[in-house]
DNA sequence: CAAAATAAAATTGTTGAACAATGTTGACGG
DNA sequence: CCGTCAACATTGTTCAACAATTTTATTTTG
């Protein structure tokens, strides 16, 4: 999938330690220790500070000054943020976008890939096909700095469904409200996708709220 | 104005240089070489290159496998999508935003030092001071993220603003259209100042392409 | 003389070790 | 039980080294 082979052993790094933390392989809240990743990945101490760096940048770790780096909690205020960003990247560019954009395919084929996840039961698959859907509804608007962007939040966004543990409660109510909003935009119907769209994420929002909210109880 | 005592070095030391580069102290596609850096700003090469990382994950910088660092310079196909996102963010900001946002106060205060500026005939604060404007705006809409976003895309226009010669034409105009669009929101007429700011971005955007297609032709 | 091939120099990529600064742990005494 | 202080571990930063690659200079060749 990645050329990887090009690219910087930092960034390497990077890519192989954020498909490990959107994966699941660290728990949010844990210390990430220099020496132990280390010998584990076999690089540098130097190389993976600067990989860390990267990564902080995106928001999956925080670094606090000599105290080393941890997976990134997501905080109730970040899940917030992150739905308003969410809202208004995503509801305008699928209320402009033209259904023939080569976009909208990825966005069926999402939708496709889901169905059929969820029929095997596989939760894991099904909310990656919907992030895939969702990034590229933000693919309609055309624009590098954007999908870039996105890609950043969802990546957060995925660290707060890790809280969580109830993947089918997650996703498997939106692979049908996906499988709406892109009929809409195929029929040339935009404006309505996009109301759809934003009762989506409006409903995404207010479950996992409430998920984050009873796991704090607790 | 940061605190930057207590930041770890290689993020002051991104601070400083992203100073440099949006003050213009380096000229787009300039190679920055790692040992007269490190000479000059006392600091390790490792630690440098960190910095670098950071300032080329926001399109600052430009890294060349095996050959150095480069100043951005933007391109045409760069301008046309930094715009677009302009657009997408600012307009929406402004037209829900409500009068009292602590933002438009930043809006207003801004609008005056450029006006200030303006008849000191300092183009360099005019520019500061309208990109403070445009910064306030994108805070309207309260969403951490997006702001941050904000920055690191208005950071690369101003990369573009040092390929262009002449700071009166690029700014100077613009100040009175600023003026027109606080005073518009202030009125509790958002979705007018909206309007306005569409015109406005669409008319900056075709001074600076012209601009940048005129560079190009010479 | 021009162009291609080759050798030399300079630069970046990555590693490992070192030491200072800061944080953590645990024993000790009140 | 609580605070103090020393021992320990971890991070922050620098330095030196070497491999890999690019750039520059030189030589060879047509």
């Amino acid at each position: 999938m990645d050329q990887d082979l090009a690219l910087p052993l930092p960034q390497k790094l990077a890519n192989q330690l954020r498909e490990g933390l959107i994966g699941g392989a660290f728990t949010p809240g844990q210390r990430l220790s220099e020496q132990a990743l280390c010998d584990e990945l076999d690089v540098s101490r130097n190389t993976l500070r600067e990989a860390f760096r990267l990564l902080t940048k995106e928001g999956l770790l925080e670094h606090k000054a000599n105290r080393g780096v941890f997976v990134t909690t997501p905080s109730i205020a970040a899940v917030i943020d992150i739905y308003r960003v969410r809202r208004m990247l995503e509801c305008p560019a699928l209320a402009h976008a033209y259904p023939n954009h080569p976009a909208a395919a990825r966005m069926r084929a999402a939708v496709q890939s889901a169905r059929a996840a969820r029929q095997r039961l596989d939760w894991r698959e099904v909310g990656s096909a919907n992030m895939r859907f969702h990034t590229a509804i933000v693919e309609l608007a055309d624009s590098e700095r954007l999908s870039g962007f996105y890609a950043q939040v969802s990546a957060e966004l995925r660290l707060a469904f890790f809280l969580l543990d109830d993947p089918e409660l997650l996703h498997a109510p939106y692979v049908d409200m996906n499988e709406a909003i892109i009929s809409l935009l195929e029929q040339g119907r935009p404006a309505a996708a996009a109301a759809s769209l934003e009762t989506y994420l409006n409903q995404s929002e207010r479950t996992i709220l409430a998920a984050l909210a009873r796991r704090a109880a607790a």
